[in-house]
Parts: structure tokens; sequence; C-alpha cells
DNA sequence: AAGCTCGGCAT
DNA sequence: ATGCCGAGCTT
């Protein structure tokens, strides 16, 4: 059987996984999937490979025998008690978000508490609030880390590209944090999406003040009429892909997917 | 001594 | 059923 050192994508470069089938004895046909780090350190074990990368990696979704990302194992750890605890119904705990659990297109206020003054007549589901500004966390879509998008197979698919001209803010981010947060902000706000105008440095000194919940985590940004050209042209040329695809004539091309 | 392999416990 | 790791076997 083969016995190669594949390299895995699904973890950090330089990672190589390898396959091993047994050959005698009562477990032969079996096999054994070991994983190499850049250094050449071999590792046989989730909780081994775990424990080397600590914080580096995060392995929750990560399948060690298929070496792939599975959304199946998202929120595998978590529990929501209640729910979990009926065993009669049906509950898939991955698809639970840690937001509001509503169409968010549009507003939909849950519950607004005017004051002390007058408990008892909070309003709930009050269209006259539905304009009105809902609270919202500082960092909230921190929440969002080691989400993903799936593919009907469960594999998780890859967080596209953000053009270089995108810089986010606020303490740790990075692409994945970026990318949450301007698609939550395109999704949850009909306002244009700017980013924060006020100095990065000032917002961590002290975003509480200077932080806009209603902006995504990233620097200012202008789009210039190039910019929109050139993104024209690749939704112009993204079309006649498709159109071709649709008339049969390349039904073997989908590699060059954007 | 280090690496490879399969058994077998634990889950 | 299979993930994990001990330990015997090979190099």
């Amino acid at each position: 059987m083969e016995r190669k050192r594949m390299d895995c994508p699904a973890l950090p470069k330089g990672w190589k996984r390898e396959e091993v089938t047994r050959k005698s004895g009562l477990s032969a046909g079996k096999s054994d999937v070991y994983y190499y780090s850049p250094s050449g350190k071999k590792f046989r074990s989730k909780p081994q490979l775990a424990r080397y990368l600590g914080d580096t990696f995060d392995l929750s979704c990560f399948d060690f025998r298929t070496g792939k990302m599975l959304s199946s194992k998202v929120n595998k750890n978590k529990k929501v008690a209640s729910r979990a605890l009926d065993s009669n119904k049906k509950y898939d705990a991955s698809l639970v978000l840690p937001i509001r659990q509503t169409a968010s297109i549009f507003k939909q206020p849950v519950t607004h508490v005017r004051s002390k003054a007058n408990k008892g007549s909070e309003t709930r589901n009050d269209p006259k609030s539905a304009n009105q500004e809902q609270p919202k966390q500082l960092f909230w879509e921190k929440r969002l880390q080691g989400m993903n998008a799936c593919d009907i197979a469960e594999e998780v698919i890859k967080n596209m590209e953000l053009p270089k001209s995108l810089e986010g803010l606020g303490p740790g981010w990075n692409d994945e944090t970026l990318l949450q947060s301007i698609a939550s902000s395109l999704h949850l706000s009909n306002t244009p999406i700017t980013g924060q105008t006020t100095a990065p440095s000032t917002v961590e000194k002290n975003p509480a003040v200077w932080l806009n919940t209603d902006q995504p985590l990233m620097k200012p940004l202008v789009v210039s009429d190039e910019d929109i050209r050139k993104q024209e042209e690749r939704v112009r040329q993204a079309r006649k892909r498709l159109e071709e695809a649709i008339a049969g004539k390349y039904l073997h091309t989908n590699k060059h997917v954007e």
C-alpha cells in the first residue's frame, strides 16, 4: 500500500498526512493515519496533535482520519442544556448561531426595555421600535470565529480572498474576522459600508467611545471608479462562463470558479 | 535507540 | 465500530 506523505491543505502550510494500511494480523485491511509537522515530527492521534499546536490552530472542526475540516464538528463541545436533554426532539447544535435567530435582513427587535419607570410595559415586536437602534456588543463579531460555511457534503468552504486594500481593526483581527464582520454589516445594515472613521489607534484605546457598531471592523476604504469597472468586468466574465457551462460546452471545467 | 506495526482497551 | 496509545518487533 501507498506510504506517501501528502500535503494536508486543512492544516497550516508544511504539514503532511500519511495513511498506512495494516497488512497483517486481525486488523489487516484497516488503516492508520499519521501527520507530520513541517519539522518532521510524527503525530498519531488528534489529542497529540492538539497538544502540540495549542492555541496556534483550532482543530475543533478537523477530522483526523480524513484530514479535512468538517462543519459537523462545529459546536460539538458546546451544549444547550434544556434542549439537548429533550431526547424526543431532533436537535442540531451546529445550527444555532450566537446571534438572534430571526430573519436578519429586516430589523426585528425582540424586546425593547425603555426604562425602569414603566416596568411591565416593555414593547415586544412593536413595529414602532423596529427602526430604533439595537444595542450591539462591542466586537460581537468575535463570536463568529471558527464558524464556516459548508457545502452539502459538510466540507468547509474556503473563505474567499479579500482585496488587500481591506484592512481590519480591533483586538486581534485577521482575515477571517474581517470577512465575517463585513458580511455581517452588509446583512444587518442598510447604510453604505465605509468602515470605521476613527483612527484605529483611538478605537483600540477606547472602543466603547469610538467604535461605530454599524460599521464593520475595518479601516475606511475608498472604492474607485477603476475598482468598480474591474468588478463589473469580473461579473461579466463569470456570467459568460456560466452561460457556456449551462449550454453544456464545458461540463467539466468547474476548476476555475471564482 | 528510534521507528514501525498491530493489539486491545476505552469510548 | 474506531480512536488512541502501549509495547513488541524491526531497523
